[in-house]
DNA sequence: TTGAAAGCGCTAACAC
DNA sequence: GTGTTAGCGCTTTCAA
């Protein structure tokens, strides 16, 4: 581990102060452009790279945003980091990435280790609606913004999907095809947009008379959430349609139809959440509500800087709308088996305020 | 953003000095029992947490390791980054990410900024066998290792599965299941790691008279990749056989099967590389060669805390064994359509040196 | 066992 | 437009 240069070692290469060394590096003042030209000479000949925690402990500032997500196993946490890694970066901030586990007390904990980096803002996607670590941020009057699992109106800026108006789509596309019982598989009726998804599966259901829903919650992992599906078709007869709220039931379903041996969909139709390339390679493939990921990510990055920047504007809350991709998983009732519905692509929601 | 506290702030709350607040906080030095009590009352009530840019300036250590990945949307990489996260977290290192996609240029600056943090130690899975980048990590003497990609043999400690076992596994059940001409999905040849896996069906095949492979190399991205199959699938038959050596040509098989109206195992027998949860919910349920992600990362860390601490051991180079999860994507060549093969489960390939 | 004081590398304020 | 100087918050001597 050698030492590495320091300003010093820049400063005495180019026969300049340290000031003017970093008036350059950090392109706060103007310097002459020889100089300048010297400079950066003498910084790439010696490989040199500010000291990030020098840099910040006399500026105070930091170009750092940290973020909290439930999980990193889950490919919508996921995809949503790597967009809003791309974000953060076109500005010239650096991303750092925790994750809570969906648990209260080390969603606080982790919050608190990230803070230590005395990040400029901060956006999380929390693990319960109450959010009470939003009281550590909240201590230090940083801005952030709340994703996905929005609740409460609170004072910070909010990211979300119109989950109403997407579970709205899935469940009238279930409908036009016919279906009036309706499996819908929660995760958790404890979060706020996991309800808010039901209740726009309700909404589309009171239109049209003699529609019933049936609410199963499945839990949040994988294999539990399966197993206790299987167990629900053990119980008696399937409703026709079956729409998973989350990517994690989605798979739930799936895999407690394969093990029962219900047939998808001349068994029973199912409509995804999330969309990933397995929904589209699998046979069928899967109809599903496609979230926009990278919207989300852009939209909450651009509320965030916009507080970095020292909007006092009130809180924005946004409502994006989804997209539902049609496939193979759903099917008219009454329809031949091996009857492929066409391709179709419907927009569900609107661009919320 | 109110100013937070300091450790001055601390000690005059305890009544004591900065320095055996420092030293209570950081369990550096003995510190008597009582006043240790006030402190972390003080600490406590003030909601102070070390200012890590000071700490780190002043001790000149610090206690993060820096991750460099290809890609944040490949689930096979992110479990790996959620497991190194458990493992460093476990002994008080912080874990800081970023992803190079795959860009030798990208990978060199994305790196570069990670060093700007002056962590204690690297894990890389490089984008190239060359990792010209790696010539930034030894500049600074700092400790690294190499995972998953590990190509030439380099100074570091590399931790990656037995790739030719594995994928020698693979293939020895398809031949056991009567198929003697296989076809081969890879990403890219241009990966050490990949040519390994096709050398493992190779040496497969060459046990069996009149066993022959035909290779395909899909690209990166899965979209390109599945266009490419269905293409092959289209210029004529396809071998009765066929191992994917990635995650993303798994899907890009299943998905040009798709397709093209090719039935999954009735017409074509699967083997998929990395496993998952769709995999297994799926219909038909693919067969699979699952990665040790967890002691991928275990290992890899074991490596780098060892050179942290100092060991100066010659670098040890890992081959993790897979295992081969058997499922109903693989049927046996003239077996009835409809014919479900047992659940069963072999091991594949040994703890490497 | 504790406190006082120095200084890590950088940038901001101020002087020129 | 450039240099000098002070000090960010912490940890680490060193002295008591």
């Amino acid at each position: 581990m050698r030492a590495q240069p320091t300003i010093k070692d820049v400063a005495r290469l180019a026969g300049v102060s340290p000031a003017t060394v970093s008036n350059v590096l950090g392109g706060r003042r103007a310097v002459d452009a020889g100089l300048a030209e010297r400079v950066r000479a003498a910084a790439a000949e010696l490989g040199y790279e500010v000291h990030r925690a020098a840099s910040q402990l006399r500026s105070g500032r930091t170009r750092i945003v940290a973020m909290l997500v439930p999980s990193l196993e889950n490919p919508f946490f996921t995809a949503l980091v790597a967009a809003m890694e791309r974000c953060t970066r076109a500005d010239g901030y650096e991303l750092i990435v925790a994750s809570s586990g969906d648990v209260p007390n080390v969603e606080a904990s982790r919050l608190a280790a990230l803070l230590a980096w005395r990040p400029t803002g901060v956006i999380v996607i929390p693990c319960d609606d109450a959010f009470a670590s939003r009281s550590l941020i909240a201590a230090e009057r940083l801005p952030y913004a709340v994703v996905d699992r929005v609740a409460v109106a609170g004072e910070a800026d909010t990211v979300a999907l119109d989950n109403r108006a997407a579970a709205r789509t899935a469940a009238e596309h279930l409908l036009g095809l016919g279906h009036r019982h309706i499996l819908v598989a929660a995760s958790s009726l404890a979060l706020a947009n996991i309800r808010e998804r039901c209740a726009g599966v309700e909404a589309a259901l009171a239109a049209v008379p003699g529609a019933v829903m049936e609410l199963i919650e499945l839990g949040p992992t994988f294999e539990s959430a399966a197993a206790r599906m299987a167990g629900r078709v053990a119980t008696g007869p399937l409703p026709s349609g079956a729409v998973a709220l989350t990517n994690q039931t989605t798979l739930a379903l799936l895999a407690a139809f394969h093990r029962t041996g219900l047939r998808v969909p001349d068994d029973v139709s199912l409509v995804g959440f999330d969309d990933y390339a397995w929904m589209l390679a699998c046979s069928p493939s899967v109809t599903a509500v496609r979230q926009p990921v990278d919207a989300m990510a852009t939209e909450a990055w651009r509320c965030l800087l916009d507080r970095i920047r020292g909007s006092e504007a009130p809180p924005l809350r946004l409502a994006l709308a989804a997209a539902l991709e049609i496939r193979q998983s759903t099917r008219a009732v009454g329809a031949l088996p091996g009857a492929q519905p066409g391709q179709q692509l419907k927009r569900a929601g609107a661009r919320g305020s």
